[in-house]
DNA sequence: TACAATTATCTAGTATACTAACAATTTTGG
DNA sequence: CCAAAATTGTTAGTATACTAGATAATTGTA
C-alpha cells in the first residue's frame, strides 16, 4: 500500500506551505500577504482591472478575492470604482503608495522567487513549472 | 521584470488549489477532508499515535491539529486517550468504523494518485517529489 | 415594454494554517 | 525539595479557499 509521504496531495501540500511562509516573511515588511502580492503584481501589469478579471487571471473565487480586495482597500494599497458603463463592473485601481512601492516590491519578488529555486537550473526550473501544469 | 505567472508561489498555490480540489472531490464520499484522509492514513500505519508526533509526521501545526482531531472524533474516525504515564500526551485510536474503511480508503487514495500523476512516468513522479522537496 | 435568464459581486458558513497567548504537566537545577 | 524552565495541547484571532445562496444590474426575448 502506497505510503502518505508519497502521495501527491502530501508531498504537494507541503512544498507548497513552505514556500508560501517564505514569501510571507519577505513581503511582511510590506504589510502585504502572499495572495495580497500576487494581486498587486497582477495590478502592477494593468492597472484598471475589473474584480473579476483578476480572478481569472488568478484563478480565484469569487468570495476570497471580495475580502482580500476589501483589505487591500482598507490598507490603502488599491481602490474601487464603479465602471460608468456596466454598474455591474469594479475596477480595481492602485493607489499612489502602490504606484511608488512598484519597483521595490517586483524586485523583491524576483529576488525571493530565485532564493527558492536557488537549487535548480533554467531547464529544471521550466520542467518544475511545466511538471505541476500537468497535475489534474 | 518577472511575470506573476511564472513566479512560485502562484505555480504552486494553483497546482496546490488543483490537486487539492480533486482528492477532496474523491475523499467527500467518506465524509472526510483532504487533511483527514491524510490524519487518517498516518493513522493506518500507527494506530496509537500521540498527537504532537502526528504533527510531527504530517508537518501540522498544532493549533490546526487540534481542530481537525476534535472534527474527527465527532465524525467517530478516532478516540483520544491520555497517556497513563504522562498526563500532557493524548494518544490517538482508530475507531472500529475506521479499521473496517482502511482497505477501502487505501485503494481509493492509491487510485487518486495514479489518476493526479496519470501524465508521468515513474522517473518523472521521482524528480518531481524530489524537486517538490528541494523548494526552500 | 415586460419578464426571464445571465452576469458580477458580495455574504454566510466551514475547513485549513498561522501567530500568540494560555493552562496543565513534567523536568531540571540549585 | 521546590521554583523555574520546558513540553504538550488548547483557545482566540486573522487570512486564504471552498460551497451555496443572495443581491443587483444588464441582456435577451416574446
Amino acid at each position: 500500500m502506497i505510503h502518505y509521504e508519497h502521495v501527491i496531495l502530501f508531498i504537494l501540500a507541503k512544498a507548497n506551505q513552505r514556500v508560501h511562509g517564505i514569501f510571507k516573511g519577505h513581503l511582511q515588511p510590506f504589510g502585504l500577504t502572499p495572495l495580497q502580492g500576487l494581486i498587486l503584481h497582477a495590478l502592477y501589469e494593468e492597472d484598471g482591472l475589473i474584480a473579476g478579471e483578476i480572478g481569472r487571471r488568478l484563478q480565484l473565487d469569487s468570495a476570497t478575492l471580495s475580502g482580500v480586495l476589501e483589505r487591500m482597500t482598507e490598507a490603502g494599497w488599491i481602490a474601487k470604482q464603479a465602471d460608468s458603463d456596466d454598474r455591474r463592473l469594479v475596477h480595481i485601481n492602485l493607489t499612489v503608495k502602490a504606484l511608488s512601492l512598484r519597483d521595490e516590491f517586483l524586485k523583491k519578488i524576483e529576488a525571493v522567487n530565485n532564493a527558492v529555486m536557488a537549487s535548480f537550473r533554467i531547464e529544471e526550473r521550466l520542467l518544475l513549472e511545466r511538471m505541476l501544469k500537468d497535475l489534474k
